[in-house]
RNA sequence: CGGGAAGUAGCGCAGCCUGGUAGCGCAUCACACUGGGGGUGUGGGGGUCGCAGGUUCGAAUCCUGUCUUCCCGACCA
């Protein structure tokens, strides 16, 4: 009768458009991905949370491998003095290490325990913020002959970064995460293996993470210490801010320099290396989170979801129970096959409880197919199912179940796992594409639209005259006025044909401006 | 690291000003009633009040220090 659309009650108690800090927070908590730890900025990284990272590792590894990368595991411990030959790179890192001092304890007289005064180190130790000068030492050792290169190496593992404020997942004091290296004969090959990178990392974050990014490179201010050029891709998130999620080094010769990576080349000739590095970490679930996840909590892309089917029996600690557990138990052998070209991952969720209950956590949680059996479905030879990107009936406000048959499930599913994985990257890159704004002229405009663009303004495009030091500095602390960042220089932008929104000159190319994490 | 706020049961909070031995909601457990969708009732369990020191006959409460978290900055591959 009216147009008043039904009340929905959500799964989570607060809402993006309310608290969009604060909902991010509760998605964490209510689908029990991970927690405070007490140590600051440290976070236990919980089974949901740890399942999804392994989906991002395996489907990240094979692509590694795929390029001929091999896996390596370096030490956690760098010395000091490797920080030292690289004088960016102090510069970037030296603020944010953890150092270790001393290798042993004795007691206070007081019941506590302080570092041994006789077991301090002779040379302290660093916990390793990057592995760049710790694998360069041994790429030194590694490396004599063009024959050597190039060099494709990788490891996962965990870093650490004294961050002064830190965020689940986006910027913790350690984090998870996998960092490539390579040495090169030539610049050339340096810098296709940066790019190859970077294109791996889109695929990864479009493909798998079902979050669409803009690949491009970093202005001279934003790179990383030490690099020649660093590229990035960067996501969307729902509030407009951007999120970089992934980055790629051509490093030039200077680390090579720095740690001896020198090889005889074909006429004999002594040369520096060129080398690369890039990296990928926990962050990308803070993306997820922020791209897919909606006011019943987190969304998981079928590909990064640990498990993509929750089968929850309706039982209720009577006789019928086990025929309704046989009648799931069937459903679940039937749906071995594959989908978005693996087996499919299922849960048959027997443990104790209700299956509303249980419905509204993997609901929480994000399954992206829910799928309830009760007697009355199994006399039916039916099952209750809910898509977890299409969660609620506008007309009712109720969830939208869907009843189908048991074999019409089975023989659908791997098609609405696709689907789900498909429309959760529309859903994201409409809402991406809807919100990069093009063709502001001046900086008065770049100000206005972000003073005035309301509460989730988005990204601009604008072109730029690329200014260098002290110019780039200025537009730098213009943009920090207003709490705006330079994002990257898209790869696939349109040629530059106006003029430079910060200082009026001929325009050589574009870049995205945004507020970011 | 600067400014602000906070830490009391798994989660969310009250109590603190005015010191007297700990409470509410949700969750949890037991039982019963329910039974096509986040059910109801009754009863129970769970807290050295972040930690350390101090004042006091007595501290969740007052004082000092410290750790942690959140928000705003600064910082930040």
């Amino acid at each position: 009768m009216s147009n008043n659309a039904p009340t929905i009650r959500h799964a989570l108690n607060v809402k993006r458009e309310d608290d969009f800090a604060k909902w991010y927070q509760e998605v964490i908590t209510a689908a029990d991905m991970a927690e405070e730890s007490g140590v600051r900025g440290c976070m236990v990284i919980k089974p949901w949370g740890y399942g999804i990272w392994e989906r991002i590792q395996r489907l990240l590894d094979d692509r590694i491998k795929e390029a001929g990368v091999q896996n390596t595991y370096f030490p956690l411990f760098i010395p000091l003095k490797n920080f030292e030959r690289e004088a960016d790179h102090v510069d970037g890192f030296a603020k944010e290490m953890a150092v270790v001092t001393h290798h042993r304890l004795i007691g206070d007289g007081k019941g506590g325990l302080i570092p041994d005064p006789e077991a301090k180190l002779e040379e302290p130790l660093v916990v390793r913020p990057t592995s760049e000068t710790i694998i360069g030492d041994a790429m030194a050792r590694w490396v004599q002959s063009w024959r050597n290169l190039p060099l494709m190496l990788n490891q996962w593992a965990n870093v650490v970064r004294w961050e002064m404020r830190t965020r689940m997942f986006l910027r913790t004091s350690e984090f998870l995460w996998q960092e490539g290296h390579t040495a090169h004969a030539t610049r050339e090959e340096a810098v296709a293996e940066t790019h190859r990178a970077l294109e791996m990392y889109r695929a990864c974050a479009e493909q798998d993470l079902a979050l669409p990014v803009i690949a491009g490179e970093k202005p001279e201010n934003e790179r990383f210490p030490g690099a020649d050029e660093t590229w990035s891709i960067e996501a969307m998130m729902q509030d407009g801010k951007a999120l970089q999620a992934g980055t790629s080094h051509y490093l030039g010769t200077s680390f090579a320099t720095a740690a001896g990576i020198q090889f005889q080349d074909r006429e004999g000739v002594q040369q520096y290396a060129h080398t690369t590095s890039w990296g990928v970490s926990t962050r990308m679930i803070g993306g997820v989170i922020m791209a897919h996840g909606d006011d019943d909590g987190l969304r998981v892309p079928p590909r990064i979801a640990p498990h993509q089917i929750v089968i929850l029996p309706m039982l209720r600690d009577k006789p019928e129970d086990e025929a309704v557990l046989a009648y799931c138990e069937e459903l679940y052998a039937s749906l071995q096959g594959n989908a978005l070209g693996e087996k499919m991952r299922i849960l048959l969720d027997k443990t104790p409880g209700k299956a509303t209950a249980k419905r509204w956590d993997w609901v929480r949680k994000g399954a992206p197919l829910i799928v309830e059996v009760g007697p009355r479905d199994m006399e039916n030879g039916k099952v209750a199912m809910l898509r977890r990107d299409a969660l609620w009936n506008a007309d009712n406000g109720k969830p939208a179940m869907n009843f189908v048959t048991r074999e019409q499930f089975a023989a659908d599913a791997a098609q609405l796992l696709e689907d789900i994985q498909t429309s959760l990257f529309e859903e994201a890159r409409n809402r991406r594409d809807a919100n990069i704004t093009r063709g502001l002229t001046d900086w008065h405009g770049v100000v206005n639209f972000f003073r005035k663009g309301g509460k989730y303004p988005g990204w601009v495009e604008v072109q730029w005259a690329k200014p260098t030091g002290a110019a780039l500095e200025q537009v730098v602390e213009r943009l920090k006025d207003e709490k705006l960042t330079f994002r990257n220089v898209p790869r696939d932008a349109a040629e530059a044909d106006g003029v430079c929104v910060f200082t009026g000159e001929p325009a050589v190319e574009r870049i995205l401006v945004a507020r970011a994490y």
